[in-house]
RNA sequence: GGCCCAGUGGCUCAGUUGGUUAGAGCGCCGCCCUGUCACGGCGGAGGUCGUCGGUUCGAGUCCGAUCUGGGUCGCCA
Protein backbone atom coordinates (compact mmCIF):
# COMPACT_ATOMS: atom_id res chain seq x y z
CA UNK A 1 0.00 0.00 0.00
CA UNK A 2 1.20 3.26 -0.70
CA UNK A 3 0.01 6.41 0.09
CA UNK A 4 0.38 10.41 1.40
CA UNK A 5 0.67 9.99 5.11
CA UNK A 6 -0.53 12.91 6.98
CA UNK A 7 -0.31 13.46 10.59
CA UNK A 8 -1.90 15.50 13.13
CA UNK A 9 -2.67 18.20 10.59
CA UNK A 10 0.41 18.46 8.75
CA UNK A 11 2.23 16.51 5.86
CA UNK A 12 4.93 15.29 6.10
CA UNK A 13 6.59 16.27 3.07
CA UNK A 14 7.67 13.26 1.10
CA UNK A 15 9.71 13.38 -2.49
CA UNK A 16 8.98 9.72 -2.88
CA UNK A 17 5.45 7.64 -1.62
CA UNK A 18 5.72 6.25 1.90
CA UNK A 19 5.69 2.67 2.41
CA UNK A 20 2.80 2.48 5.47
CA UNK A 21 2.41 -1.50 5.35
CA UNK A 22 1.91 -4.15 3.10
CA UNK A 23 5.34 -3.44 2.42
CA UNK A 24 8.35 -5.87 1.24
CA UNK A 25 11.96 -5.65 2.65
CA UNK A 26 12.98 -5.06 -0.47
CA UNK A 27 11.04 -1.74 -1.45
CA UNK A 28 12.06 -0.25 1.90
CA UNK A 29 15.89 -1.16 1.16
CA UNK A 30 15.27 0.69 -1.99
CA UNK A 31 14.28 3.84 -0.30
CA UNK A 32 17.94 4.72 1.26
CA UNK A 33 18.24 7.66 1.56
CA UNK A 34 14.80 8.54 2.03
CA UNK A 35 12.47 9.01 4.90
CA UNK A 36 9.28 6.62 5.75
CA UNK A 37 7.04 6.41 7.96
CA UNK A 38 5.83 3.23 9.59
CA UNK A 39 3.91 1.93 12.53
CA UNK A 40 4.39 -1.41 14.62
CA UNK A 41 5.38 -2.80 18.07
CA UNK A 42 8.29 -2.48 19.65
CA UNK A 43 9.64 -6.04 19.79
CA UNK A 44 12.92 -5.74 21.76
CA UNK A 45 15.05 -2.72 22.89
CA UNK A 46 18.93 -2.91 23.22
CA UNK A 47 20.69 -0.56 24.61
CA UNK A 48 24.14 -0.22 23.77
CA UNK A 49 26.41 2.74 25.26
CA UNK A 50 25.11 6.13 23.66
CA UNK A 51 22.24 4.58 21.36
CA UNK A 52 19.68 1.80 21.39
CA UNK A 53 18.76 -0.87 18.79
CA UNK A 54 14.87 -0.66 18.59
CA UNK A 55 13.69 -3.83 16.83
CA UNK A 56 10.43 -2.68 15.22
CA UNK A 57 7.41 -5.55 14.70
CA UNK A 58 5.46 -5.12 12.12
CA UNK A 59 2.41 -7.36 10.29
CA UNK A 60 5.40 -9.61 8.36
CA UNK A 61 9.05 -8.31 9.55
CA UNK A 62 11.09 -7.19 12.33
CA UNK A 63 12.98 -4.38 11.40
CA UNK A 64 16.02 -2.96 12.99
CA UNK A 65 15.69 0.66 13.84
CA UNK A 66 18.52 2.90 15.74
CA UNK A 67 17.78 5.30 18.19
CA UNK A 68 20.42 8.39 18.82
CA UNK A 69 20.86 11.20 20.58
CA UNK A 70 22.45 12.99 17.15
CA UNK A 71 19.36 12.31 15.03
CA UNK A 72 16.07 11.15 17.54
CA UNK A 73 14.32 13.93 18.76
CA UNK A 74 12.85 11.99 21.52
CA UNK A 75 13.84 10.47 24.92
CA UNK A 76 14.59 6.39 24.77
CA UNK A 77 13.24 6.15 28.25
CA UNK A 78 9.64 6.63 26.99
CA UNK A 79 10.22 3.30 25.01
CA UNK A 80 9.03 0.18 26.50
CA UNK A 81 8.58 -3.49 24.74
CA UNK A 82 5.15 -3.65 23.44
CA UNK A 83 4.20 -0.25 23.17
CA UNK A 84 2.54 0.46 19.82
CA UNK A 85 4.42 3.05 18.34
CA UNK A 86 4.28 5.27 14.63
CA UNK A 87 8.04 6.24 13.52
CA UNK A 88 9.54 8.55 11.32
CA UNK A 89 12.96 7.20 9.92
CA UNK A 90 15.93 7.61 7.57
CA UNK A 91 16.22 4.25 5.35
CA UNK A 92 20.12 4.28 6.03
CA UNK A 93 22.48 1.78 4.27
CA UNK A 94 24.71 -0.60 7.10
CA UNK A 95 26.63 -2.68 5.88
CA UNK A 96 26.79 -3.98 10.00
CA UNK A 97 22.86 -4.71 9.80
CA UNK A 98 21.88 -7.89 8.46
CA UNK A 99 19.52 -6.68 6.18
CA UNK A 100 22.46 -4.14 4.65
CA UNK A 101 20.24 -1.11 5.62
CA UNK A 102 18.85 -0.09 9.18
CA UNK A 103 16.44 2.87 10.17
CA UNK A 104 17.39 5.78 11.94
CA UNK A 105 14.70 7.08 14.37
CA UNK A 106 13.75 10.73 13.39
CA UNK A 107 10.36 11.05 15.37
CA UNK A 108 8.04 8.16 17.05
CA UNK A 109 4.67 8.64 18.31
CA UNK A 110 3.75 6.35 21.16
CA UNK A 111 0.30 5.12 20.34
CA UNK A 112 -0.33 3.01 23.26
CA UNK A 113 1.96 1.76 26.48
CA UNK A 114 1.38 -1.74 27.89
CA UNK A 115 -0.08 -2.11 31.24
CA UNK A 116 2.44 -4.85 32.53
CA UNK A 117 5.72 -6.52 31.21
CA UNK A 118 5.27 -9.90 29.19
CA UNK A 119 4.23 -13.24 31.83
CA UNK A 120 6.71 -14.98 29.25
CA UNK A 121 9.39 -14.20 27.29
CA UNK A 122 8.65 -13.96 23.50
CA UNK A 123 11.28 -11.42 22.46
CA UNK A 124 13.93 -14.10 21.64
CA UNK A 125 14.64 -17.04 19.12
CA UNK A 126 12.57 -19.79 21.11
CA UNK A 127 9.75 -18.89 23.30
CA UNK A 128 10.75 -20.80 25.98
CA UNK A 129 7.93 -22.27 28.24
CA UNK A 130 5.91 -25.29 27.97
CA UNK A 131 3.49 -25.62 24.94
CA UNK A 132 0.48 -25.63 27.76
CA UNK A 133 2.28 -22.17 29.40
CA UNK A 134 2.32 -20.98 25.30
CA UNK A 135 -1.29 -21.92 24.79
CA UNK A 136 -2.19 -19.96 27.88
CA UNK A 137 -0.49 -17.21 26.47
CA UNK A 138 -1.39 -18.12 22.48
CA UNK A 139 -2.40 -14.15 21.56
CA UNK A 140 0.90 -13.17 22.95
CA UNK A 141 3.84 -16.07 22.32
CA UNK A 142 2.02 -15.21 18.95
CA UNK A 143 3.87 -12.40 18.84
CA UNK A 144 7.24 -14.07 18.28
CA UNK A 145 8.50 -13.80 15.22
CA UNK A 146 9.04 -17.62 14.39
CA UNK A 147 5.61 -18.57 16.46
CA UNK A 148 4.17 -16.51 14.17
CA UNK A 149 5.26 -17.23 11.16
CA UNK A 150 3.77 -20.85 11.56
CA UNK A 151 0.46 -19.35 10.51
CA UNK A 152 1.80 -17.40 7.38
CA UNK A 153 2.74 -20.62 6.18
CA UNK A 154 -0.64 -22.41 6.78
CA UNK A 155 -1.95 -19.58 4.92
CA UNK A 156 0.27 -20.47 1.88
CA UNK A 157 -0.89 -23.72 1.54
CA UNK A 158 -4.62 -22.71 1.68
CA UNK A 159 -3.65 -20.21 -1.20
CA UNK A 160 -2.13 -22.85 -3.31
CA UNK A 161 -4.58 -25.28 -2.53
CA UNK A 162 -7.31 -22.98 -3.57
CA UNK A 163 -5.59 -21.80 -6.83
CA UNK A 164 -4.42 -24.97 -7.70
CA UNK A 165 -8.29 -26.30 -7.04
CA UNK A 166 -9.94 -23.56 -8.77
CA UNK A 167 -7.39 -23.70 -11.89
CA UNK A 168 -8.84 -27.46 -12.09
CA UNK A 169 -12.34 -26.00 -12.35
CA UNK A 170 -13.55 -26.78 -8.57
CA UNK A 171 -16.35 -24.81 -6.91
CA UNK A 172 -15.64 -23.69 -3.71
CA UNK A 173 -18.50 -23.75 -1.43
CA UNK A 174 -19.54 -23.33 2.07
CA UNK A 175 -21.23 -26.32 4.09
CA UNK A 176 -23.74 -26.15 7.14
CA UNK A 177 -21.90 -26.47 10.19
CA UNK A 178 -24.70 -27.12 12.00
CA UNK A 179 -26.44 -30.35 11.21
CA UNK A 180 -29.68 -32.70 12.10
CA UNK A 181 -27.12 -36.15 11.73
CA UNK A 182 -23.40 -36.76 11.55
CA UNK A 183 -21.76 -37.85 8.30
CA UNK A 184 -19.98 -41.24 10.03
CA UNK A 185 -22.88 -41.75 12.62
CA UNK A 186 -21.16 -43.31 15.97
CA UNK A 187 -20.81 -41.49 19.37
CA UNK A 188 -17.76 -39.21 18.26
CA UNK A 189 -19.93 -36.05 17.71
CA UNK A 190 -21.09 -32.76 19.44
CA UNK A 191 -24.47 -32.44 20.11
CA UNK A 192 -26.07 -29.28 21.09
CA UNK A 193 -29.78 -27.81 21.89
CA UNK A 194 -31.47 -26.20 18.48
CA UNK A 195 -34.79 -24.41 19.40
CA UNK A 196 -35.62 -27.55 21.74
CA UNK A 197 -34.27 -29.89 18.86
CA UNK A 198 -30.96 -32.24 19.21
CA UNK A 199 -28.69 -30.77 16.55
CA UNK A 200 -24.71 -31.63 16.31
CA UNK A 201 -21.82 -29.97 14.75
CA UNK A 202 -20.61 -30.96 11.84
CA UNK A 203 -17.75 -33.94 11.81
CA UNK A 204 -17.33 -33.78 7.42
CA UNK A 205 -18.93 -32.24 5.39
CA UNK A 206 -18.95 -35.61 3.16
CA UNK A 207 -22.70 -35.56 2.01
CA UNK A 208 -22.73 -31.64 1.17
CA UNK A 209 -19.96 -32.57 -1.01
CA UNK A 210 -21.35 -35.59 -2.84
CA UNK A 211 -24.68 -33.55 -3.11
CA UNK A 212 -23.15 -30.68 -5.06
CA UNK A 213 -20.98 -33.06 -6.98
CA UNK A 214 -24.37 -33.69 -8.75
CA UNK A 215 -24.79 -29.62 -9.24
CA UNK A 216 -21.17 -28.31 -9.89
CA UNK A 217 -19.36 -32.05 -10.55
CA UNK A 218 -16.11 -30.92 -8.92
CA UNK A 219 -16.32 -29.17 -5.35
CA UNK A 220 -14.14 -28.58 -2.23
CA UNK A 221 -14.07 -26.66 0.73
CA UNK A 222 -11.79 -25.32 3.33
CA UNK A 223 -13.55 -25.82 6.36
CA UNK A 224 -13.68 -26.44 10.04
CA UNK A 225 -14.51 -29.78 11.36
CA UNK A 226 -16.19 -31.53 14.67
CA UNK A 227 -15.49 -34.22 16.49
CA UNK A 228 -16.25 -35.36 20.17
CA UNK A 229 -13.48 -38.13 20.77
CA UNK A 230 -12.30 -38.00 23.98
CA UNK A 231 -8.34 -38.67 22.75
CA UNK A 232 -5.57 -36.81 24.20
CA UNK A 233 -2.61 -37.34 21.91
CA UNK A 234 -0.02 -34.78 19.61
CA UNK A 235 -2.17 -35.52 16.60
CA UNK A 236 -5.86 -35.27 17.46
CA UNK A 237 -8.18 -32.23 17.70
CA UNK A 238 -11.48 -31.35 18.31
CA UNK A 239 -12.12 -28.74 15.97
CA UNK A 240 -9.68 -29.23 12.90
CA UNK A 241 -9.74 -27.21 9.44
CA UNK A 242 -9.99 -29.66 6.74
CA UNK A 243 -9.16 -29.57 3.09
CA UNK A 244 -12.21 -31.77 1.22
CA UNK A 245 -13.08 -32.17 -2.25
CA UNK A 246 -14.87 -34.33 -4.27
CA UNK A 247 -14.98 -35.18 -7.79
CA UNK A 248 -17.40 -36.42 -10.41
CA UNK A 249 -17.03 -38.30 -13.69
CA UNK A 250 -13.77 -40.32 -12.23
CA UNK A 251 -12.81 -43.51 -13.89
CA UNK A 252 -10.43 -44.14 -11.09
CA UNK A 253 -10.11 -43.65 -7.32
CA UNK A 254 -6.57 -43.18 -8.15
CA UNK A 255 -7.17 -40.09 -10.13
CA UNK A 256 -8.11 -38.80 -7.10
CA UNK A 257 -4.68 -39.27 -5.68
CA UNK A 258 -3.41 -37.96 -8.87
CA UNK A 259 -5.22 -34.58 -8.26
CA UNK A 260 -4.01 -34.58 -4.54
CA UNK A 261 -0.47 -35.07 -5.85
CA UNK A 262 -1.36 -31.66 -8.08
CA UNK A 263 -2.49 -30.52 -4.88
CA UNK A 264 0.25 -30.44 -2.75
CA UNK A 265 2.60 -29.22 -5.36
CA UNK A 266 0.81 -26.24 -5.95
CA UNK A 267 0.92 -25.85 -2.12
CA UNK A 268 4.72 -25.93 -1.50
CA UNK A 269 4.82 -24.22 -5.28
CA UNK A 270 3.05 -21.15 -3.67
CA UNK A 271 5.40 -21.23 -0.31
CA UNK A 272 8.69 -21.76 -1.99
CA UNK A 273 7.90 -18.25 -4.15
CA UNK A 274 6.05 -16.19 -1.94
CA UNK A 275 6.70 -17.53 1.95
CA UNK A 276 10.40 -18.07 0.77
CA UNK A 277 11.25 -15.64 3.68
CA UNK A 278 8.94 -17.36 6.34
CA UNK A 279 10.37 -21.00 5.40
CA UNK A 280 13.67 -19.99 5.48
CA UNK A 281 13.23 -18.23 9.21
CA UNK A 282 12.43 -21.92 10.41
CA UNK A 283 14.72 -23.43 8.24
CA UNK A 284 11.78 -25.89 6.86
CA UNK A 285 13.35 -28.91 4.59
CA UNK A 286 10.94 -28.74 1.56
CA UNK A 287 9.46 -32.46 1.33
CA UNK A 288 10.31 -34.61 -1.52
CA UNK A 289 8.66 -36.93 -3.90
CA UNK A 290 9.53 -39.66 -6.30
CA UNK A 291 10.81 -38.68 -9.50
CA UNK A 292 9.79 -41.06 -11.89
CA UNK A 293 6.70 -43.43 -12.16
CA UNK A 294 7.10 -47.03 -12.17
CA UNK A 295 5.62 -50.37 -11.04
CA UNK A 296 7.67 -53.03 -9.68
CA UNK A 297 4.83 -55.27 -9.74
CA UNK A 298 1.80 -55.94 -6.57
CA UNK A 299 3.90 -58.59 -4.84
CA UNK A 300 3.75 -58.11 -1.17
CA UNK A 301 6.16 -54.83 -0.30
CA UNK A 302 6.16 -53.40 -4.03
CA UNK A 303 5.32 -49.84 -4.42
CA UNK A 304 3.90 -48.91 -7.96
CA UNK A 305 3.28 -44.99 -9.56
CA UNK A 306 1.35 -45.37 -12.14
CA UNK A 307 1.74 -43.03 -15.65
CA UNK A 308 0.20 -39.75 -15.13
CA UNK A 309 -3.70 -38.93 -17.07
CA UNK A 310 -3.67 -35.41 -16.55
CA UNK A 311 -0.31 -32.99 -17.22
CA UNK A 312 -0.06 -31.88 -14.00
CA UNK A 313 3.63 -30.90 -12.65
CA UNK A 314 5.72 -31.84 -10.52
CA UNK A 315 6.70 -35.37 -8.43
CA UNK A 316 4.54 -38.44 -7.49
CA UNK A 317 4.28 -40.42 -4.63
CA UNK A 318 4.38 -43.82 -4.15
CA UNK A 319 1.45 -46.33 -3.74
CA UNK A 320 0.98 -49.11 -1.81
CA UNK A 321 -1.88 -51.97 -1.11
CA UNK A 322 -2.92 -51.89 2.87
CA UNK A 323 -2.79 -55.74 2.88
CA UNK A 324 0.76 -55.81 1.43
CA UNK A 325 1.79 -52.01 3.21
CA UNK A 326 1.18 -54.33 6.95
CA UNK A 327 3.19 -57.44 5.42
CA UNK A 328 5.93 -55.35 4.91
CA UNK A 329 6.10 -53.38 7.88
CA UNK A 330 5.97 -56.80 9.73
CA UNK A 331 8.59 -58.39 7.98
CA UNK A 332 10.87 -55.40 7.62
CA UNK A 333 10.89 -53.95 10.92
CA UNK A 334 10.19 -58.06 12.57
CA UNK A 335 7.08 -56.39 14.13
CA UNK A 336 4.65 -59.13 15.58
CA UNK A 337 2.37 -59.04 12.75
CA UNK A 338 -1.00 -57.87 14.73
CA UNK A 339 -4.00 -59.08 12.40
CA UNK A 340 -5.79 -56.13 12.84
CA UNK A 341 -8.06 -53.71 9.99
CA UNK A 342 -5.88 -50.54 10.60
CA UNK A 343 -2.13 -49.47 11.15
CA UNK A 344 -0.78 -48.81 14.33
CA UNK A 345 0.69 -45.27 14.88
CA UNK A 346 4.16 -47.27 14.89
CA UNK A 347 3.45 -48.75 11.91
CA UNK A 348 2.49 -45.57 10.02
CA UNK A 349 5.80 -44.49 11.21
CA UNK A 350 8.20 -46.97 10.09
CA UNK A 351 6.44 -47.64 6.91
CA UNK A 352 7.00 -43.68 5.91
CA UNK A 353 10.66 -44.33 7.26
CA UNK A 354 10.92 -47.00 4.49
CA UNK A 355 9.61 -45.19 1.66
CA UNK A 356 11.88 -42.18 2.31
CA UNK A 357 14.69 -44.67 2.87
CA UNK A 358 13.92 -46.82 -0.49
CA UNK A 359 11.77 -44.14 -2.57
CA UNK A 360 13.24 -40.83 -1.16
CA UNK A 361 9.71 -39.38 -0.46
CA UNK A 362 7.90 -37.97 2.34
CA UNK A 363 4.75 -38.58 1.27
CA UNK A 364 3.30 -42.40 0.56
CA UNK A 365 -0.37 -43.47 -0.65
CA UNK A 366 -2.03 -46.19 1.41
CA UNK A 367 -4.52 -48.30 -1.06
CA UNK A 368 -7.92 -50.58 -0.47
CA UNK A 369 -8.18 -50.22 3.20
CA UNK A 370 -10.69 -53.51 4.38
CA UNK A 371 -14.06 -52.87 4.16
CA UNK A 372 -14.90 -52.89 7.43
CA UNK A 373 -12.86 -50.00 8.24
CA UNK A 374 -14.48 -47.66 5.82
CA UNK A 375 -17.94 -45.90 6.25
CA UNK A 376 -21.01 -46.98 4.46
CA UNK A 377 -20.61 -45.02 1.34
CA UNK A 378 -17.03 -46.15 0.27
CA UNK A 379 -17.43 -48.45 -2.73
CA UNK A 380 -15.93 -51.32 -2.39
CA UNK A 381 -13.75 -52.60 -5.36
CA UNK A 382 -15.54 -54.85 -7.20
CA UNK A 383 -12.72 -57.64 -7.75
CA UNK A 384 -12.34 -58.03 -3.72
CA UNK A 385 -15.66 -56.42 -2.00
CA UNK A 386 -13.61 -57.28 1.33
CA UNK A 387 -11.75 -53.85 0.05
CA UNK A 388 -12.73 -50.51 -0.96
CA UNK A 389 -11.38 -48.29 -3.50
CA UNK A 390 -10.02 -45.96 -0.92
CA UNK A 391 -6.68 -44.57 0.18
CA UNK A 392 -5.17 -42.96 2.91
CA UNK A 393 -1.83 -40.53 2.77
CA UNK A 394 0.60 -40.56 5.11
CA UNK A 395 2.98 -37.30 5.63
CA UNK A 396 6.43 -38.00 7.37
CA UNK A 397 4.65 -40.70 10.22
CA UNK A 398 1.32 -39.40 10.33
CA UNK A 399 -2.09 -39.95 8.32
CA UNK A 400 -3.08 -36.65 6.98
CA UNK A 401 -5.87 -38.13 4.17
CA UNK A 402 -8.23 -40.17 4.18
CA UNK A 403 -10.16 -40.36 0.58
CA UNK A 404 -12.01 -42.33 -1.85
CA UNK A 405 -14.28 -43.81 -4.15
CA UNK A 406 -17.97 -43.46 -3.05
CA UNK A 407 -20.84 -45.23 -4.11
CA UNK A 408 -23.03 -43.48 -6.68
CA UNK A 409 -25.58 -46.23 -7.49
CA UNK A 410 -29.06 -46.08 -5.55
CA UNK A 411 -29.42 -49.38 -5.73
CA UNK A 412 -25.61 -50.28 -4.38
CA UNK A 413 -25.41 -47.74 -1.62
CA UNK A 414 -29.10 -49.29 -0.40
CA UNK A 415 -27.93 -52.85 -0.45
CA UNK A 416 -24.72 -51.48 1.69
CA UNK A 417 -26.30 -50.00 4.16
CA UNK A 418 -28.81 -53.24 4.43
CA UNK A 419 -25.90 -55.70 4.73
CA UNK A 420 -24.72 -52.98 7.44
CA UNK A 421 -28.06 -53.30 9.60
CA UNK A 422 -28.16 -49.57 9.01
CA UNK A 423 -31.36 -48.35 7.79
CA UNK A 424 -32.16 -46.59 4.95
CA UNK A 425 -34.98 -44.83 6.26
CA UNK A 426 -32.90 -42.32 8.05
CA UNK A 427 -31.19 -41.65 5.42
CA UNK A 428 -33.75 -40.82 3.03
CA UNK A 429 -32.28 -36.99 2.01
CA UNK A 430 -29.24 -38.38 1.58
CA UNK A 431 -30.01 -40.61 -0.50
CA UNK A 432 -31.99 -38.80 -2.44
CA UNK A 433 -29.23 -37.73 -4.70
CA UNK A 434 -28.01 -41.69 -5.33
CA UNK A 435 -31.89 -41.72 -6.19
CA UNK A 436 -31.89 -38.75 -8.76
CA UNK A 437 -28.98 -39.67 -10.13
CA UNK A 438 -25.33 -39.15 -9.23
CA UNK A 439 -22.01 -39.67 -11.55
CA UNK A 440 -19.36 -41.91 -10.93
CA UNK A 441 -17.44 -39.88 -8.23
CA UNK A 442 -15.21 -39.65 -5.39
CA UNK A 443 -12.89 -36.99 -2.80
CA UNK A 444 -10.71 -36.98 0.07
CA UNK A 445 -10.18 -34.44 3.04
CA UNK A 446 -7.08 -33.49 4.57
CA UNK A 447 -6.60 -32.35 8.06
CA UNK A 448 -4.69 -29.18 7.39
CA UNK A 449 -3.09 -28.80 11.37
CA UNK A 450 -1.62 -31.75 10.87
CA UNK A 451 -0.55 -31.37 7.55
CA UNK A 452 1.18 -28.21 8.74
CA UNK A 453 2.63 -29.76 11.80
CA UNK A 454 4.60 -32.23 9.76
CA UNK A 455 6.00 -29.75 7.32
CA UNK A 456 7.46 -27.40 9.79
CA UNK A 457 8.55 -30.91 11.93
CA UNK A 458 6.21 -29.62 14.35
CA UNK A 459 5.90 -32.63 17.29
CA UNK A 460 2.44 -31.92 18.50
CA UNK A 461 -0.40 -30.83 16.29
CA UNK A 462 -2.17 -27.85 18.49
CA UNK A 463 1.54 -25.88 17.53
CA UNK A 464 -0.27 -25.74 13.96
CA UNK A 465 -3.51 -24.64 15.11
CA UNK A 466 -4.11 -21.04 16.86
CA UNK A 467 -6.25 -21.72 19.48
CA UNK A 468 -6.68 -25.29 19.77
CA UNK A 469 -9.55 -26.97 20.83
CA UNK A 470 -8.63 -30.09 22.76
CA UNK A 471 -10.10 -32.23 25.40
CA UNK A 472 -8.82 -29.53 28.16
CA UNK A 473 -8.52 -26.83 26.46
CA UNK A 474 -11.68 -24.29 25.33
CA UNK A 475 -10.27 -20.93 25.58
CA UNK A 476 -8.40 -18.69 24.86
C1' G B 1 -10.65 -44.35 30.02
C1' G B 2 -5.73 -47.78 30.81
C1' C B 3 -0.46 -47.46 31.67
C1' C B 4 4.03 -44.35 32.56
C1' C B 5 6.13 -39.57 34.18
C1' A B 6 6.18 -34.71 36.41
C1' G B 7 4.57 -30.45 39.78
C1' U B 8 10.62 -25.95 43.18
C1' G B 9 10.72 -17.55 42.07
C1' G B 10 7.08 -14.50 35.94
C1' C B 11 9.37 -18.62 32.38
C1' U B 12 12.72 -23.14 31.78
C1' C B 13 15.18 -26.24 35.02
C1' A B 14 19.02 -28.23 39.09
C1' G B 15 18.67 -29.80 44.14
C1' U B 16 23.62 -35.54 45.74
C1' U B 17 22.07 -41.45 50.68
C1' G B 18 16.19 -36.54 54.54
C1' G B 19 20.36 -32.36 58.05
C1' U B 20 21.49 -25.68 59.43
C1' U B 21 20.62 -18.95 55.32
C1' A B 22 16.70 -23.70 48.55
C1' G B 23 20.57 -22.82 43.45
C1' A B 24 21.16 -21.62 37.95
C1' G B 25 19.75 -19.50 33.08
C1' C B 26 16.11 -16.27 30.84
C1' G B 27 12.98 -12.20 32.25
C1' C B 28 12.51 -7.91 35.84
C1' C B 29 15.04 -3.36 38.56
C1' G B 30 19.75 -0.34 38.86
C1' C B 31 24.68 0.96 36.97
C1' C B 32 28.28 0.35 32.89
C1' C B 33 29.54 -0.72 27.59
C1' U B 34 29.32 3.32 20.00
C1' G B 35 27.22 -1.76 16.59
C1' U B 36 24.28 -5.48 18.66
C1' C B 37 21.17 -9.05 16.25
C1' A B 38 20.24 -15.53 21.84
C1' C B 39 24.71 -8.45 22.59
C1' G B 40 28.14 -8.21 26.80
C1' G B 41 29.79 -6.80 32.11
C1' C B 42 28.71 -5.64 37.46
C1' G B 43 25.03 -5.39 41.30
C1' G B 44 19.90 -6.20 43.15
C1' A B 45 14.74 -7.76 44.08
C1' G B 46 11.87 -12.10 43.81
C1' G B 47 10.45 -18.76 45.83
C1' U B 48 9.20 -22.13 51.85
C1' C B 49 9.36 -26.20 47.14
C1' G B 50 0.83 -27.95 43.82
C1' U B 51 -2.65 -29.14 48.12
C1' C B 52 -3.95 -32.01 52.54
C1' G B 53 -2.35 -35.60 55.92
C1' G B 54 1.49 -38.95 57.83
C1' U B 55 6.66 -40.94 59.20
C1' U B 56 10.95 -38.48 61.67
C1' C B 57 14.71 -34.87 66.50
C1' G B 58 14.51 -32.84 61.45
C1' A B 59 11.27 -33.43 54.67
C1' G B 60 11.80 -29.92 48.47
C1' U B 61 13.93 -34.90 49.44
C1' C B 62 10.29 -40.83 52.32
C1' C B 63 4.76 -42.70 52.56
C1' G B 64 -0.68 -41.96 51.50
C1' A B 65 -4.58 -39.19 49.41
C1' U B 66 -5.95 -35.36 46.19
C1' C B 67 -5.61 -31.66 42.33
C1' U B 68 -3.06 -30.04 37.93
C1' G B 69 -0.05 -30.97 33.79
C1' G B 70 2.97 -34.07 30.26
C1' G B 71 3.79 -38.72 27.36
C1' U B 72 1.57 -43.04 25.32
C1' C B 73 -2.34 -46.52 23.71
C1' G B 74 -7.47 -46.99 22.10
C1' C B 75 -9.16 -43.61 17.61
C1' C B 76 -8.46 -40.70 13.53
C1' A B 77 -7.57 -35.92 9.53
Amino acid sequence: MKSIYIEENRTIEQPEPVAVSGFSLEEIGRQAGKEIILHGSIYKLRRMSGFAFVLLRTGRHVLQCVYSPEYSRFALEELTEESCVRIRALVAAEERSRLGWELQLRELKILSVPAESMPLVINQKKVDASLEKQLDYRMLTLRNERQRVVFRIQEGICRGFRSFLQSQNFTEIHSPKLVEAGAEGGANIFALDYFGRQAYLAQSPQFYKQMLVGVYERVYEIGPVFRAERHDTSRHLNEYTSVDFEMGYIESFEEIMEMEEGMLHAALACLQEEYAQELALLETPIPQFTSKEFSDGRQPGQFWVPPQKSPLPGGRIPRIRFAQAKALVSEYYHRPFVEKDDFEPEEEKLLCQYVRERYGSDFVFVTHYPTGKRPFYAMDDPKNPAETLSFDLLFRGVEITTGGQRIHSYQEQLQKLRQRGMDPEEFTEYLLMHRHGMPPHGGLGLGLERFTARLLARENVREACLFPRDIHRLAP
